[in-house]
DNA sequence: CTGAAAGCGCTAACAC
DNA sequence: GTGTTAGCGCTTTCAG
């Protein structure tokens, strides 16, 4: 079992007594081949195990098959279950992703340098992006897709979940069962999704009548979020209601509420998170919280990242799915009032 | 920013004046260049924003920088934070990861032929492998090493943390503060590390002079934990202590415990964890659990890999790592008796 | 130290 | 259909 010299077409053509092109159109979906030959070929092949070599394709077509991901440190929880799907999608067309996982934004640029030089056909980034970086791709020829980020690039296109939508919807809800003084956490991801989350909270409560909500800012920790309630609870007593920007910090919003100031939950105060974590569901927490469709999100990325190649110069398209807010124990209102609170936004 | 053709090195030496390999030398560390010559040909690469192409240098040098993993979609979680360490190192030295996430072990060889196909240097796998695929890696000279797996194979390495000694110290930290009837939950990746670790616990009962611990099997889920405690108490209702094989599993086994039979934890029964989950440190759960030190395995991963490209017939290399148990409010015993429980074992 | 030339393994015209 | 030939962009002898 020592490490031969890997096989290659050439090998495969002698075995077969055929050129090595011949190899070659044996290997590829629309290769004009008679099946006698494929077949020859084929048997050739395995017996010697040979695969064709994806790098060497990669220089000949000007294509690698390979597909750049870049995620942010804080929120690739989120995205680890949807990843799963995204690379057995590209195994089965023999394609494979190029991962990037980035601390800070500011790593963004040179991770996606790093890809590039790699030749992938497309990235799908869910980290802020500098313009140069953006332009980098375009100049490259690779499709860039967005998840949950924005450009004014008209050349990148975007996926978003409708971050202000269910936050306008959860205002609502929240209204309706009497709430009068919101809170908002501020959290992760530079900040980028969390203001539009306000921005989406903020004017659900104006649109029910309410005060703006009281904001605050933390950094991306369940220990953020229980400091981050007390200080709540310290400026405005008469606190009613929280939306934290992620769960992992609503966890320690209502960490903080029970155990810190023995304040029910949801009966004084409610709490809603965002993300809909594992922990989410468990008993002990039971949060009312937001599911982004992250398998499908990615997916859609991937398939506008796949006509972006295609059509290079195809217009910004923007798609964006709908979240659902599973709603458990931390907030009072009634699915319907929810559903009614969507209708009304849309 | 229309997408031109990708500059390359002959661009680079036609503006420069130089001969295309005189670029690739001055792009290569230990290529002798005068520094005149370097200067010149870098200013003229940064230009024209030229990159060497990867794809190309990996099929001239037979290498391709790539490292491949594969993930076993259940430990993705555990995986996920070091991550963040391993593509950033790969980074530095201009290469990537290959990631491929597998749903089950059985696809785990689709995944190695992908990553074979695009000639990643090394594989690290978490995940069961099989023979062939294993052998397959020999032959095609790429370095294979597995974490928290095993093999026959004399010719890939290992990286464990220590599952069945951390085992056997809880089981004698549970037998310290008098556990009498003490279960264990099977858990997640095929029954691997659940295996060790049951091993390690079960012989830690035995020396105590305890029974052997009952176990139960159940699927790798919060559910499935609950589930499982449930039945673990009709089996056996004086039951004082549960070790499950995962925290998920623990986080099941405490609710079902606490909420649905009302059983303090830990006063009646003892409840332990393995993977040091973020909510394990929650409020609500507080659970005693294994921390093992992914980030250093997995670095010392890539490391062996790295030794094994240079030098493919090294003997093999195990290397184990210590993990730390994590003590919280689930379970009774004291560090110091935990720390000379470890000491007995070694 | 520098340039010329021969590959790396494959795909894609191009002829037959 | 099938074989021949010319690249893809780089690294690496090999001369000079």
């Amino acid at each position: 079992m020592s490490a031969t010299r890997r096989k290659t077409s050439y090998d495969v053509a002698q075995l077969a007594g055929v050129s090595q092109s011949a190899v070659s159109r044996a290997f590829s979906e629309d290769g004009s081949v008679s099946q006698k030959m494929r077949d020859k070929i084929r048997a050739a092949a395995d017996e010697l195990g040979y695969r064709p070599n994806a790098i060497a394709r990669s220089l000949g077509k000007g294509q690698s098959g390979l597909i750049g991901m870049i995620i942010n440190r804080h929120s690739q929880q989120s995205y680890a279950a949807a990843l799963t799907g995204i690379t057995e999608i590209l195994r089965e067309s023999g394609g494979g992703v190029l991962l990037q996982v980035v601390d800070a934004d500011s790593l963004a640029d040179e991770a996606i340098a790093t890809l590039l030089d790699y030749q992938v056909d497309a990235i799908i980034c869910s980290s802020v992006l500098s313009n140069t970086a953006a332009e980098q791709c375009a100049k490259s020829g690779v499709a860039l897709c967005l998840v949950n980020r924005q450009t004014d690039s008209m050349l990148v296109d975007e996926v978003f979940s409708d971050n202000e939508g269910v936050s306008f919807a959860i205002a609502l809800g929240l209204a309706s069962t009497g709430v009068q003084n919101a809170a908002y956490i501020y959290g992760p991801e530079s900040g980028f999704v969390s203001r539009l989350r306000f921005q989406g909270f903020s004017a659900g409560c104006v649109q029910a009548g309410l005060a703006k909500p009281s904001k605050i800012y933390c950094d991306f920790t369940y220990q953020g979020g229980y400091d981050a309630a007390l200080e709540l609870l310290d400026l405005n007593p008469n606190l009613d209601a929280i939306f934290a920007a992620t769960d992992t910090m609503a966890f320690g919003v209502m960490d903080a509420l029970r155990y810190s100031k023995g304040i029910a939950v949801p009966d004084t105060i409610q709490v809603v998170g965002f993300d809909d974590e594992a922990t989410a569901a468990y008993r002990a927490y039971q949060l009312t919280s937001v599911r982004q469709p992250m398998a499908v999100m990615l997916l859609e990325a991937v398939d506008l990242a796949r006509n972006r190649i295609k059509n290079p110069k195809s217009p910004k398209r923007r798609v964006e799915t709908k979240s659902k807010v599973i709603q458990r124990k931390t907030a009072t209102w009634t699915i319907q009032s929810a559903i009614d609170s969507g209708r009304n936004q849309n």
